[in-house]
DNA sequence: GCGATAAATAAACAGTGTTTATGATTGATT
DNA sequence: AATCAATCATAAACACTGTTTATTTATCGC
């Protein structure tokens, strides 16, 4: 019942925006009375939070259907990139709940800090693949960092209508990845 | 008098959150009807945009006082990029106004606009004096783009408490400023 | 002084998250 | 099987919100 609701309430957000999203609509889309809710979430927040929780499942499950693994660690990282625009891309309003700079302190809400997590740590756990085989030099997590660093980014500027025009996002962040992965380690 | 109360909705914003700011305790805190809003500005979102291009500017003064253009190019972009960060974390508030998710597109509000483009058109002139006198090779456009790229993931990634422990955000930035000031450039 | 115009407010509307009171349903106990 | 308690579900109410419409107040040219 409680994905119900969420889920309810995500298609809502989905096809009319945030300010859609009230509990008087979700409740009648599910067929139940508004202040049933309160029986599955304490507040409005924690709908939201689930509703967090599962776009990042379902943006996860999209990069580990996407990454092309058998074409080398080159490709198999542009292929993750690449999952992670198109994501953003297809799904824009997915993207913008989840990276919320209006969402409340992650902490309280221990699912969405967990499907959050898991899906950095599967960035990680690629990525460190190579630098146990000695293909890719540094500390994997740092690596992992620079990539969501590079791609979360790009996809804000993006989204503010900031890039350079004539470009698609891929040329932009293509050749950041390739230095990202060839360049040497620094010891700052 | 926009101004003003544009300045007492950040006020709100920054103490109280954006729950907290309504025409009514706006419109209290200076004085006047919560109705009358409406002869300053058309709805909510005006006004909030209002407020957000009032950050845009305080953004700019705040870099533009902190940048150091005499210890050359990479001390210079290197203060830019600090003063970048040093904002994003003294003013936590702004930062997320500036660059919410949930915003209108602001190409509705072209004091907004104006803004945020002359606060990255501040980044790419600097940049481009670099490229001018043949230190920095590449197109400044680009640069300033990979440069705005990384810093706010990386604020985005802070603000998410993803960050690994025990390093500064400026131990995380400079190795990746270094590495875009001194690689080749490349033609994809 | 007076009418027209602008400025300011007050009242009202539809809708919100949340709390409290009220009714329906179930399940176990005697 | 009847009853009591605990849960489930709803309805009503509260204090808000953004926005619209009506009403009052002030200002200015003549």
């Amino acid at each position: 019942m409680r994905r119900r609701l969420a889920d309810q309430a995500l298609a809502i957000y989905r096809e009319r925006g945030l300010a859609a999203v009230s509990f008087r609509r979700v409740a009648e889309a599910v067929g139940i009375s508004h202040t049933l809710i309160y029986r599955y979430f304490p507040d409005k927040d924690a709908l939201l939070a689930q509703a967090r929780a599962a776009c990042f499942r379902d943006f996860e499950t999209f990069v580990r259907a996407r990454e092309a693994e058998d074409g080398g660690m080159t490709a198999h990282i542009h292929s993750v990139a690449q999952a992670y625009i198109d994501f953003a891309q297809q799904c824009p309003a997915d993207y913008r709940l989840m990276f919320s700079t209006e969402q409340p302190p992650p902490d309280r809400y221990p699912q969405l800090l967990a499907a959050r997590q898991s899906l950095f740590e599967h960035t990680v756990a690629l990525i460190d693949r190579y630098v146990q085989r000695g293909e890719l030099r540094g500390d994997a997590r740092l690596i992992a960092h620079a990539l969501w660093i590079n791609l979360h980014g790009l996809m804000m500027l993006h989204g503010a209508q900031q890039l350079v025009h004539g470009m698609t996002l891929a040329q932009l962040i293509d050749p950041i990845i390739d230095r990202l992965l060839t360049s040497e380690e620094r010891k700052p």
